[in-house]
DNA sequence: GTGAAAGCGCTAACAC
DNA sequence: GTGTTAGCGCTTTCAC
């Protein structure tokens, strides 16, 4: 057979075990760790190795073993902050059980989900994590249905079948809403989330029941459709700022909507938060460099990444485990962006 | 052989094979768009492969054939804005192109970096893109050596045999520090980016030019170290701030450090532009954000990231191909940081 | 044009 | 304990 390419040659199994005088079956289970080897027999091939540079091909212990040892990330692009601080946390997992990382950006994929998601399960991967990837659904039957190891990031609820990892939606955007309303707010502006994520859903509701709570009417007007983009959230607040009883708080559902808040406030020669308070999610890293600094709810992103990670690798070792899901806490962070309305609400 | 793991078989070239009657290496074949096959076959075989939902296996096809169709990106983390969108570019020119991206941050590899390259080089990826990972020097020579493909991003004058692909940085910084001249500063104040670099030696080299050009004469205590992050360039502001005779303008060497900037001349109760002007490079997403909002020298990020994979499945087809540099224009972004000094410099 | 067969590098029975 | 061997799914000679 014919050199493949110019490249020198790779030093496989064989040459290890040619140099180590030993049969090649000996070499791979000095390199499985397995457990009753001759100690001479050991060091000798290590010595090769070390010797050799030799590094095991992962195609060849992947056909063959069924493990790759990387995992797949199903993403619909690498824009949000956001995704950054979860892929580290996933980075920083997987570099601890020695996995590599595969990126699947899914506005590629439009049309094909179901011959994607085939490529996926076949070899090269031992497992996905899900993070917000457009068209989730059509991903998750296929998944669990051929019990294909996978984790779903941040969106919880969707099914009953799924392992999730999240964040406490609810419980960060209820801090939120009752800090606005601690500081005498009533009239308090929403502008809401990606429709086709939970957390979206959630944050909403947590809104509403904190109003509810504190005996404020639902006023449809307040609540303003978003997709945690800046552009909507900017819209949103507009049209949020041109009502006749504009509010005197907006809550966006993330903080890249609440930068659109700012952009609209400040265009009309407003102030945050003088004339009107702000407050986010996320607490991204521009929370804090925006001016006034945005008071927002933190999510544990990084740790979001970790639990993923190393929940996904729990169902890679043993695919028929029960569900598992994982809820993180989050936190309000005061900052600047928010205080008491100027002339109290009449009733 | 007992059956691995609980997943139903995966359907391979073999059923394809049998389920068109065919001999399986007659679907490699039309999987392979050999010319001359019998149209009858070909297309008996695409209805048994769409029928049964076969998708190759991407091992076994790399270990044979020597080609993965993934590419490996070696990056320091995945915190900066900047990288996104530079990744974004690859994964869209790779989609294009039918390969996966397979992440690798570096800080997780510190003291084994040979041990690295030699894994990414072994099976896994048919070449590598490098984007300002720490250590480059300890990649290079050996990816070199071994003809393995490789291209480096926004890095160039390393060394004269690696391809790059990059911007004009020398260009981007003379225009901005011409545009600061221009508007009647001489004491430019001037924020370096990290030294590592050769995307930092080119701005400060553009910096001093365009003094000089001016007939400014060039002024130690003007220029600082930074290392393109906000924290650092928060430190080098103030520092110049503190000067006896501090600078009318600062031009910090990215986007990030010009947020330290921002930060420094805001917690001294001063405004930009009126009290001072500053600029920034990059035009990451946050420029248009801030208040005011920043004016910059913008960076295609995005066609960074295209040609770098382009260029990278060329070296893939041909390992030999003469050497290529692609260099990418820079364009200054006028916004509100900057104006004229107040008090005109007394010569 | 197309089938048979070798073999990519490796793991995991199976012998001894 | 360790060597021998089959075979993972595929591409690519080599025949015919």
């Amino acid at each position: 057979m014919a050199a493949r390419g110019i490249r020198p040659r790779n030093v496989t199994i064989k040459d290890v075990a040619r140099e180590a005088g030993v049969s090649y079956s000996t070499v791979s289970r000095v390199l499985n760790n397995y457990r009753y080897i001759n100690p001479d027999k050991r060091q000798r091939v290590l010595d090769a190795v070390s010797h050799l540079g030799y590094v095991a091909n992962l195609q060849a212990r992947g056909l063959v073993g069924g493990r790759s040892r990387v995992v797949g990330l199903l993403i619909p692009d690498l824009n949000a902050q956001y995704a950054g601080q979860i892929i580290q946390g996933i980075d920083e997992e997987l570099a601890f059980a020695e996995h590599e990382l595969m990126l699947q950006t899914t506005h590629r994929h439009k049309n094909k989900e179901t011959l994607f998601v085939n490529a996926v399960t076949r070899g090269m991967i031992d497992g996905l994590l899900l993070l917000l990837p457009h068209e989730l659904e059509s991903y998750l039957d296929v998944l669990h249905e051929r019990q294909f190891p996978y984790v779903v990031i941040d969106h919880q609820g969707f099914d009953d079948f799924s392992p999730t990892v999240g964040v406490d939606n609810w419980h960060g955007a209820y801090a939120a809403t009752t800090y606005l309303i601690g500081l005498g707010h009533r009239r308090i502006g929403f502008i809401a989330g990606r429709t086709d994520t939970s957390s979206a859903a959630e944050r909403l509701a947590a809104y509403n029941a904190a109003l509810q709570e504190a005996g404020i009417a639902f006023d449809h007007d307040l609540v303003r459709p978003g997709d945690y983009n800046q552009q909507r959230g900017n819209v949103a607040a507009n049209s949020l700022l041109n009502l006749s009883q504009p509010p005197t708080a907006i809550f966006a559902a993330n903080d890249q909507s609440a930068l659109g808040v700012y952009e609209a406030v400040r265009s009309r020669g407003l102030r945050i938060p003088q004339d009107i308070s702000v407050i986010g999610f996320d607490d991204a890293p521009l929370a804090i460099h925006v001016h006034p600094a945005l008071t927002t709810v933190r999510q544990p992103l990084i740790e979001v990444g970790r639990n993923a990670a190393r929940l996904l690798l729990k169902y890679v070792e043993q695919p028929d485990r029960p569900l598992e899901r994982v809820t993180l806490p989050t936190e309000l962070i005061i900052r600047d962006s928010c205080q008491p309305p100027m002339q109290m609400p009449t009733a």
